[in-house]
DNA sequence: CCATTCTTTGCACGCGCGAGCAAGAAAAAT
DNA sequence: ATTTTTCTTGCTCGCGCGTGCAAAGAATGG
């Protein structure tokens, strides 16, 4: 009146080490080990495994491993600012990297009405190894009080700066980038320029912005003049951009404007041309950063500034796997083309 | 000698269910109903229990709950072609919405070369509930036999169509959509369309052209031509349509380049204006699919079509929490711009 | 006041696997 | 052949929580 053993056998993919213990007359922790590189086994034990394992469809359930090891091998990606390009480059990048050395990835919406706490407390009840903030705007203090911040057990800021102690920066150097955006562009002979950076709210800490200022105050002893477009957003910059230049005279206005990065230096040439009815470089020349895709088709042929992603990638993985624990900036590369 | 138990309280941010009971003077279970909503429990205890975790610190741990449930409240996002900024959209939209209903999106990256298979193995170990291909190419024939494909438990086929039986696709209505385009180009006159599609495999299949070719031929009589580009990506659709066009005489030109989507569409004008040196739409028109947020910039103006992505994402919540199951298809918005 | 009903609480068991140790098997050394 | 060393395997216990049921408590009706 038994089911026999054999037929409790699940058919509904939810194939159990138990299953495939059985199956290669093996116990269950010797199956377990045949998954796991380095581990004590014989190779003929092993064999016998995986070839049951292939036959009943196994795969190691990463959900309860996580938890009997307290290691998910998961990492939580917080952003927000989706309307820039760059992100899409840095998703893209980071999560094939990280998936070839068998990280997953948990992608966060941190909206932005809302601080980055909530999404930190959604990663870490995932009990995600290392959260990472890519490069959003965000307000650091949070960092300091958020229930979040102190759950989760790594804090990485990603392409961006915070001050905050407890967290790790990687990030380009972009002090050394305005440094030869600058050099570029007194080379070149462009005298006026406007630094043209993202909305000026605390939260964002504008080293590019600096960096440039400083260094060119040091080369020519004139100080840089700033506006804030009110988005990360090429919408915004056309707006802004028009209304620097709208009512200025040639004499008046500048001959170059360094972008904080390149959705913003798009708007900007969007609006040179087609709102002023400059041209660009001729009339105004234009800078970026990041050097998204869009920034080489032959509308734009944007000098820019290339991140170090991969790089910062690969020292992301040293943390996340050896012990690096200090904060990163790595240089990039800059990028001739003919906005300049 | 030994220690007070009060000293053991974790202070290392691994709060539990346990320890909160504790705090409060209730048991587990009556912690875990206080964090679930419609549980049966008093109020009084309720709140004793929430203030008490917040004292501690306390999150439920997901991961220990999909086990115990198994119910992850998670979905995978598996995806390539990370340089469409369509994708960047898509995602937006997912994981706000996804993530403001409780789920939580795990981003895999599903390499060109690669099959899904992989992606969907992974996904499957972390016991997602569903498993979403957003837009990609892959070959539909690994559904049937990927491993990961069987293993997880729903799987859905986003802003793209699949003949696979055991997946549901959640998509814009291309047919109506091309219809919508194809209405607009004749009532504007236009009689030589060229379908710009994207790479010809087998894979993908094309339902844009085949809608638009058979709606056109039903109008006019007329066959539409068709030129496939190397890639989902405007510096391939220069080549491609820069060849199409480079030693055609005026009267051999087509009219209007009629794009499977905007990135191609962009690509395709900065063909006519910058490599040909003619004029858009004047010389030639072209029309786009997506309405990417370039799209309405000023250097473009590009007449497209926009996916119901905020409708799709609703069905998409059907699906996992209800018992949506079939097939579903929305009509989208035609956006009329000046490139046609 | 007691019987009945509804609400609230506690509990045994299990989800699938990992750490770390101890027993067993095989290989090497004496 | 016996002892020692090395390799391989099995096992106990627990990760933090959910399910489903039973006990306890509160509320209701007669």
């Amino acid at each position: 009146m038994s089911l026999p053993p054999e037929s409790s056998r699940p058919s509904d993919g939810s194939v159990t080490a138990d299953d495939v213990a059985a199956a290669a007359g093996v116990s269950r922790w010797t199956v377990a080990r045949a998954f796991k590189k380095d581990a004590s086994i014989s190779r003929k034990s092993r064999e016998k495994v995986i070839a049951a394992a292939e036959r009943l469809g196994y795969a190691p359930d990463l959900l309860a491993s996580s938890l009997a090891s307290d290691r998910s091998n998961l990492v939580a990606l917080i952003t927000n600012d989706f309307n820039n390009p760059h992100k899409l480059v840095l998703l893209e990048r980071l999560t094939r990297i990280l998936w070839s050395r068998g990280w997953g990835t948990l992608l966060v919406h941190m909206s932005d009405s809302e601080d980055a706490s909530a999404a930190l407390l959604a990663a870490s009840q995932r009990r995600v190894d290392a959260a990472v903030l890519i490069g959003t705007r965000f307000d650091d203090r949070i960092l300091d009080t958020a229930l979040g911040a102190r759950r989760v057990k790594k804090l990485v800021i990603f392409a961006r700066y915070s001050q905050n102690p407890n967290t790790l920066n990687i990030a380009c150097d972009d002090v050394v980038a305005m440094r030869q955006i600058a050099d570029h562009l007194l080379g070149a002979g462009y005298s006026r320029p406007v630094f043209v950076a993202g909305p000026d709210t605390q939260s964002a800490k504008l080293h590019r912005k600096s960096a440039f200022g400083e260094y060119w105050i040091r080369q020519t002893g004139n100080e840089v003049p700033v506006i804030h477009v009110t988005e990360y957003d090429f919408g915004a910059a056309i707006h802004g951009v028009t209304d620097l230049l709208a009512d200025a005279t040639p004499a008046q206005r500048p001959d170059v404007l360094v972008c904080e990065n390149d959705i913003i230096a798009i708007g900007a040439m969007d609006a040179v041309r087609y709102r002023l009815g400059l041209r660009v470089p001729q009339d105004i020349a234009v800078t970026g950063f990041d050097d998204i895709p869009l920034s080489a088709s032959p509308a734009y042929l944007l000098t820019t500034y290339r991140q170090p992603i991969t790089g910062m990638t690969e020292k992301l993985l040293e943390m996340l796997e050896g012990g690096l624990s200090e904060d990163v900036f790595l240089p990039g590369q800059f990028i001739l083309r003919n906005s300049s």
